[in-house]
Parts: C-alpha cells; sequence; structure tokens
RNA sequence: GCCUGAGUGGCGAAAUUGGUAGACGCACAGGACUUAAAAUCCUGCGGGAGUCAAAUCCCGUGCCGGUUCAAGUCCGGCCUUAGGCACCA
C-alpha cells in the first residue's frame, strides 16, 4: 500500500539534505531555465487552493527542464511589506514585523510539504533590510534622474485606510483592501513619472509572449492618444487656456469651453455675477468621492463662468464653462465642446441650451441632430477650409493651419499616471529622503543605505498622519550640520516586487543589485506563472522599472517576462469563488496533503482543466486522482515489470512519451495527464510492462508526482539516488507507425462505414474498398456519383445526387 | 457603453492546417471477487427510434443564417456569461 504521508515527508528530507535543486549559478555550461511564481503576500490564512496550482505549473516545467539537461533557476520568496500585513496586524493585535515572520514560517512550511523544487538558498523577503536596501537604492537612482517627484498633486486619499492609494489599489472608487470609500484630494507626495516610459512600454508590448487580454489591458491602461493642442484666448483679458482634442478638425463646430472645475483659470476669469455660483461648484465637486463621481454619471452638471474664448479659426466668442465631466488630471484639463459630433457635448449643450453646430455630413445616415450626436465619420461643412474633406485630411490640415498661425500644434497623450510612491503607513520601505529646514531635500547617500525601519511598539497613525511622524528619534536628523527631518511616508507594497525577479539572481550580493554577468546570462525570465489580478498594477510596475535600470544599462533586458501565464481561479465546489461568503466550500491545501497527499494534490489541480481556466473543486475527483496514484503504484507492487512488451504497448509508450513532453512545454497538463492514464490502462490490459517503459514512464509522471515517483524509483527499480538528476525520456517515431488505420467512409459528409486498411493502400484503393461497405452501397446503389473527396490515411467522402 | 475571453453529455473536460464530436476523469448502472461491505478488476454510459440482442437510422457542440464535399473549428448577425475599462475630449 501507497503510504503518501510517509514518503512525501521521506523525499522532502531527501531533497532537503542531498540539496537537489540548489541551482549552481555560475555555471553556464548549460543552457538556462528561470521559472518564476509572482511571490505570495504571506497574509494569516496560510496557503490558499489557489496557490499550488500555479505553482506546480512552474515546477512541472522547472523539473522536466532539469532533466532535459537545463540550469535551472526556480527560486521562492516572500511579498512582505504592506498595506495588508500592517492592516491584519492591527485587526489582530499584532506587530507586523512578527506577524510577518511567523507568516513567512507557516508558508514555507506548506510550500515544502508540497514537494516545490525550490531552491530555498535563494529565498528572499521584501521587508530584510539586505533586500529594502535595493529597493531604497533604486528610487534614489529614480530620485537623481528625475523619474521620482515630489509633488501636488490629486491623489486618491482613504480616510479608513489613513493613506493615499495608487489607481490601481482603488476599484469602482473604494479601497480595494477593505473596500473603503476614496476621495480625490490635493495633497504633496512622491511620485513615479511612469507617463515618461509610456511609448516604450507600449511599442514593447508587442514582442511579449503574453496574453492577448493582458496586453490590451496595458494598453488600455496606458492609453496612448493623438490629437492636437488648441489655444484659446479668453475674451476682454490677458488669459488663455490650451485644450487638447483628438478632433481639432471639428474646431469651427466648437460652440462652448469646459474648464475642469480644478482648472488654475477658473478663479481668475470668473466674472463677478457668476463668482458664487462657480466657488459652490468647486466645493461640491473637491467633497465627491470617486465613487459618487462615477455614479453621477448619467446626468451632467456644470456652471458658467461668464467669461468667453476666441475661438481661433474664426474668432467667435464662445461660453467658458466649468464642469467635472471635465478631468483636470487628463490632457490640459479643459476642452472644446462639439456638441454635433460628441456625445458628452452634446448631452451638456442640450441640457444648458447652447447652440449646436453640425460639420460633419455623413452619406445616407438617417441621425437627426435633434435627436443625438452625430458620432460617425463624414464630409466636412460649415468648415471654410476644410469643407469637402474627410476626417483624416482635414486634421492633417488643421494640425497645419494651427502651427502656421501659433495657437495648436500635435500632441500625443497617455491616459497612464503617475504611479502615487507614497503611503501613510508603517509597514513599508522608508524612502531615503530628507527633508532640509531650509526646504531643500536631500537623498541618502548609498554607504547610509539601507535606511532601517525604526522598531516602534506605535506603528498606527493618528489624524492622516504618518506613524513614523511619531518616530521622533528617527525622523529628525542633522546632514552636514544642517537639520532635517526624514521623509515619514513609505514606499507602496508595490515597490518591492517591482525588481526581485532581479535578486533571486544573486541575492546575497552586498555591493549591487545583482553581478551584471550573472544577470546577463539568467534574464530574461523565461516563464512567469501568476494570478490576472496583476495585469496591470505589480506586471507594468516591474517592466518600467525593468527599462528603466535597462537604460540605466544595469539590466541586459528591456523586457523582464519573455511568457507569462495567468492560472486560473480555483473554485469552490459550488463553482463559486472560495471565500468568507461561502465558508463551508474553502479548501484548504494543508487538509488535502494530510487527507490525499501532495502528489495527489499537484496531480488532480493539474489535471481539473487547463491551467487558464476557473474550474471548480471535485471531492470525488480529488479521489479519483489518488486512485490513479494507487493504480501506478500497485503495477509495481504487483509485480507487472518484465521484460516484455507487446508490439501496442511500445507504440504508446512512445506516444505518450511525445504527447506528455510537448504538453509540458505548452503547459497542457491536463491533457498530458490524461495521456499517461491512458497509458497505464494500457499496461492493465497486458498486464506486464518492461522495466524500461516503467523506468521512462516514471520520469514522465516525476514533476507532477514527485514523491511517490522517487519512492517507486528508488524501491521497485532498485535506483540509488534520485530521478531529479536522470535524464528526460525520449521516444522513437519509428516506433509509433501505425499499420493500419481506420478508414472513415462519409456520403454526402455523413459518416456511413468505417473500415481498417493497411496504411500503404493507394488513394484509388480507398475509393475501391469504400464503395465495397455494405452499408456505404446502400447509400450510393442507384445513385450518380458526382465527386469523390479523399483525406490520404484519413478519410473518402462520396457525393452523390 | 467599450475592450478581452468563454459557452460541447448528469459533471470537470478532449478534439492538429475544417475531416470519425465527447479522449481522459468523476458520477451512475451491471458483473467478478467477498459470509458481507469497502477496496480492487472487468463492462456499459449524449438523446431518440429500432431490435431478443444487434445492425442501422434520425437529432445533437448557446441561437439564427452563410461558405464548403465536409463546420465544435471559418464568415455575418444575435443571446448568455466571466474579467477588465469606464465622461480620457
Amino acid at each position: 500500500m501507497y503510504k503518501f504521508n510517509e514518503i512525501e515527508k521521506k523525499w522532502q528530507k531527501y531533497w532537503e539534505e542531498n540539496e537537489t535543486f540548489k541551482t549552481d549559478i555560475w555555471d553556464f555550461s548549460k543552457p538556462k531555465f528561470y521559472a518564476l511564481d509572482m511571490f505570495p503576500y504571506p497574509s494569516g490564512v496560510g496557503l490558499h487552493a489557489g496557490h499550488p496550482e500555479g505553482y506546480t505549473a512552474t515546477d512541472i516545467v522547472s523539473r522536466m527542464k532539469k532533466m532535459q539537461g537545463y540550469n535551472v533557476l526556480h527560486p521562492m520568496g516572500w511579498d512582505a511589506f504592506g498595506l495588508p500585513a500592517e492592516q491584519y496586524a492591527i485587526n489582530t493585535g499584532n506587530h507586523p514585523e512578527e506577524f510577518t515572520f511567523e507568516n513567512i514560517k507557516t508558508f514555507k512550511g506548506q510550500l515544502k510539504s508540497l514537494g516545490f523544487s525550490y531552491d530555498w538558498e535563494r529565498e528572499l523577503s521584501t521587508t530584510d533590510p539586505n533586500y529594502y536596501k535595493w529597493t531604497q537604492w533604486i528610487f534614489k537612482k529614480l530620485y537623481e534622474d528625475g523619474y521620482a517627484k515630489f509633488i501636488d498633486m490629486p491623489v486618491n486619499w482613504c480616510e479608513e485606510l489613513g493613506t493615499v492609494l495608487s489607481n490601481d489599489e482603488v476599484i469602482d472608487g473604494k479601497s480595494e483592501r477593505g473596500g473603503y470609500p476614496v476621495i480625490r484630494q490635493n495633497r504633496k507626495q512622491w511620485v513615479m513619472d511612469i507617463p515618461a516610459y509610456a511609448e516604450k512600454l507600449l511599442e514593447n508590448l508587442e514582442d511579449l509572449d503574453w496574453p492577448e487580454s493582458t496586453k490590451e489591458m496595458q494598453r488600455n491602461w496606458i492609453g496612448k492618444s493623438i490629437g492636437a493642442l488648441v489655444t484659446f484666448k479668453v475674451a476682454n483679458t490677458s488669459y488663455d487656456f490650451t485644450v487638447f482634442t483628438t478632433r481639432c478638425d471639428t474646431l469651427f463646430g466648437a460652440t462652448y469651453c469646459v474648464l475642469s472645475p480644478e482648472h488654475k483659470l477658473v478663479g481668475k476669469i470668473t466674472t463677478e455675477e457668476y463668482k458664487k455660483e462657480v466657488e459652490d461648484y468647486q466645493k461640491v465637486c473637491a467633497t465627491k468621492s470617486e465613487l459618487e463621481r462615477t455614479e453621477l454619471n448619467k446626468e451632467k452638471t456644470g456652471v458658467f463662468t461668464g467669461a468667453y474664448a476666441i475661438n481661433p479659426v474664426n474668432n467667435k466668442e464662445i461660453p467658458i464653462w466649468i464642469s467635472d465631466y471635465v478631468l483636470a488630471t487628463y490632457g490640459t484639463g479643459a476642452i472644446m465642446a462639439v456638441p454635433a459630433h460628441d456625445e458628452r457635448d452634446y448631452e451638456f449643450a442640450k441640457k444648458f441650451n447652447i447652440p449646436i453646430i453640425q460639420v460633419l455630413k455623413e452619406e445616407n445616415s438617417d441621425i437627426d441632430l435633434n435627436e443625438c450626436a452625430m458620432t460617425g465619420d463624414g464630409t466636412h461643412i460649415n468648415s471654410e477650409f476644410l469643407d469637402g474633406l474627410n476626417k483624416e485630411d482635414a486634421i492633417e490640415k488643421m494640425i497645419g493651419w494651427l502651427e502656421e498661425h501659433g495657437v495648436g500644434k500635435k500632441q500625443i497623450n497617455y491616459r497612464l499616471r503617475e504611479w502615487i510612491f507614497a503611503r501613510q503607513r508603517y509597514w513599508g520601505e522608508p524612502i531615503p529622503i530628507v527633508h532640509m529646514e531650509d526646504g531643500g531635500i536631500t537623498v541618502l547617500e548609498d554607504k547610509d543605505l539601507p535606511l532601517i525601519l525604526p522598531k516602534m511598539e506605535d506603528y498606527k497613525g493618528r489624524g492622516g498622519l504618518a506613524p513614523l511622524e511619531n518616530a521622533e528619534e528617527w525622523k529628525n536628523v542633522e546632514i552636514n550640520g544642517q537639520k532635517g527631518v526624514r521623509e515619514t511616508s513609505t514606499m507602496p507594497g508595490s515597490a518591492g516586487s517591482s525588481w526581485y525577479f532581479l535578486r533571486y539572481i544573486d541575492p546575497k550580493n552586498e555591493k549591487q543589485i545583482a553581478d551584471p554577468e550573472l544577470l546577463k546570462h539568467w534574464l530574461p525570465v523565461d516563464l512567469y506563472v501568476g494570478g490576472p489580478e496583476h495585469a496591470v498594477g505589480h506586471l507594468l510596475y516591474a517592466r518600467f522599472w525593468n527599462e528603466y535600470l535597462y537604460d540605466k544599462g544595469i539590466v541586459p533586458v528591456k523586457e523582464p517576462f519573455k511568457k507569462l501565464v495567468h492560472q486560473g481561479m480555483i473554485l469552490g465546489e459550488n463553482g463559486i469563488k472560495m471565500g468568507k461568503r461561502y465558508p463551508k466550500y474553502v479548501v484548504n491545501p494543508s487538509d488535502v496533503v494530510r487527507t490525499h497527499g501532495a502528489d495527489t494534490l499537484r496531480l488532480f489541480e493539474m489535471f481539473m482543466g487547463p491551467l487558464q481556466a476557473d474550474k471548480p473543486w471535485s471531492q470525488t475527483g480529488l479521489d479519483g486522482a489518488k486512485k490513479f496514484l494507487d493504480r501506478v503504484y500497485r503495477i509495481f507492487e504487483e509485480g507487472k515489470v518484465t521484460n516484455e512488451a507487446t508490439v501496442e504497448l511500445e507504440k504508446i509508450y512512445n506516444q505518450t512519451v511525445k504527447k506528455v513532453t510537448e504538453d509540458y512545454e505548452t503547459l497542457n497538463f491536463n491533457t498530458a495527464i490524461s495521456q499517461m492514464m491512458i497509458f497505464i490502462n494500457a499496461v492493465y490490459k497486458n498486464e506486464k510492462i518492461t522495466k524500461e517503459y516503467a523506468e521512462g514512464f516514471i520520469k514522465l509522471l516525476n514533476p507532477v508526482c514527485p514523491h511517490i515517483t522517487e519512492e517507486i524509483w528508488h524501491t521497485f527499480l532498485g535506483h540509488g539516488s534520485t530521478i531529479a538528476n536522470e535524464s528526460w525520456p525520449s521516444y522513437d517515431d519509428a516506433k509509433m507507425v501505425e499499420e493500419t488505420f481506420t478508414m472513415v467512409v462519409q456520403v454526402n459528409g455523413k459518416l456511413r462505414g468505417k473500415i481498417e486498411v493497411e496504411t500503404s493502400t493507394t488513394e484509388e484503393e480507398m475509393k475501391k474498398q469504400a464503395k465495397e461497405i455494405e452499408n456505404v452501397k446502400t447509400f450510393i446503389n442507384g445513385k450518380e456519383i458526382v465527386k469523390e473527396i479523399v483525406v490520404p490515411k484519413k478519410l473518402v467522402n462520396i457525393v452523390i445526387k
């Protein structure tokens, strides 16, 4: 009987003691393979059912690659800083540091019990000063190069959490963690100028072997838009303002302009008569949360400023309004409105009785401008020098005109906004900055890194102040005789995770991020597996930092992750996401390891369905996976290993090696496993298997189920060392050649007969034999044969009339 | 509203460039072994008609239409569903 608990512990110990999976990072004699998992946040609840899924996938590929002669780098670490850890610590009355330490211990134990082939000597944690020293060092570089900036800007402020959040941490106007309301507020903040890399981040997406959906999400997040800037003078004043538009060709149809409520000019141009209304409106907008703003999507609001803008193309005076449908953070925070050809402007103009001027005529269109805006393409009218032109030509001509008259130019805009790089929280990397008494900002010297996060008993911030504000001793410093105060915000959770894949390569290096020679050899990551929830956050930030470090000559590749795959979610047996809502459907991997064993868990999660798909858990399915392993074990226990194999088994064996090898490579683990089941079924049918095939099969199964296979390898096949150091089985195409095939005979495309024929049968012969089948005869007798189609080694289709 | 995916038996799912729909597994049913049960092994298993049993026939991959000798696969139009974006000018 197969005693999985005993066996699994035994082999885990063996791998550890023998350093089976230790990577000799300097061995460049073999081709390299870097398989990376998204490192987990070590939460208080331990692993969930989804963790083993992605981790098993990379483990299978890693183990196979090692056996195929690659030098494999397969590390694991901890994304242990950040809001969730701190929040959890506060909720449970722990200190984040001890709490994190405990959690890591639990996680590590759980991962080890699953038998992953990680090189634990490369383990890292973002909370380790030896690690975050380099996070701070990268920040410093970015600061020196002007990409890390301390600026006043509108931010997402979460009162409950007492901190600002980045855009990807805000979902539907609520905080990603906790679901608390988020409002927009102006604050002086540390930000990363990721928009400066927008174009590169967009361009490089093309060549990546990533899911198309993720690439598309990143494209949308970057949101490139080509248009023009147009400057409008404010009538009877010396002021002017600039708008961004993608449709400068419709400038003759502009009947008003709108400034965002936060626009700097609003206070200056608003006339006395409208001052109160405008200020009231501004106040209302300022207190609106993100959520309220999106909910108020339906009805447009706004007020007139009393001022007029002069349309540069025809010198007409058009009213200037303010409205929150114009965003302060996009473009110039001001627009020209062309209600005839823009839905939002149309809605606004209708509501406030602003004129609508048509400047495009669509051919064969039945759109009535009294009903709605006309947003399609068409020929220009009422547009003087643009009349008769199509959209494309008109845009080009208008840009030329604007440039010639010095009132505008071509402009590219991105929706991607600055990455807000500070949190008013305790549990994060300290920002290595000192605010000097004279108002200057000093970045720490390299020799002063890492700047250690001070131990604090009381790490809860108060009244919107950062917790580190209370660390008096730590906070106040003197640099070159001048007093200063340290930056008390810490870095966001996504800081440490933006470069960890570099550090795994050389995790103990004290002089640099990693040895350049090693980086050159090991990058990029060959396979990166993780959840789709990181499609824009982490995966964009990591690309940004990598690209920056590439430009600095520190990292040798433009893109860090060559191939990316998102594993699907393991749902509860009820088909719904596991979680607090249905606690009885939550599966704990450690329980499964106890009741069924790690091999069974790994096997089952890989067999459930495609890696990328969401799949419901099934207790009986899990039992079925266990049954398969029992069946494999029994072959050896019952002594079915002999010296003979039938031709049939020989064929299936070779097919299995081929299919499993290909499927592991392409991550189609479910079909690889069914092929192995087919092989085992065939072995039972033949009641025997040769030692050669038995060994080959055990090697194939090893990446999925490493413990049981090691045990069989050792106990029944008599080997003294681990399978991990064996070579991957090969297959012989010649042994797979079929002597006969099932010829399918169709009449008018419908299946009417099957017959076994020799592979060498000619097309003419196939046609002849097809017509001799009784059932086929009954269909073709007395009918005229119009056509006969032959697909070699497959089928004959007889077309009759 | 826009952008991505996905829709196949009772269930999880397979199915190269269009070429036998449902591999493999679960559940279920029957049989063998057993005093019995479990475990194990063997067989069957989309729906319908037909038959002692079979042969065989009809229908069937979300819906409607098209291309083709042949469509789960390609094209057009819908529906449902998951995820993402959401006044981005």
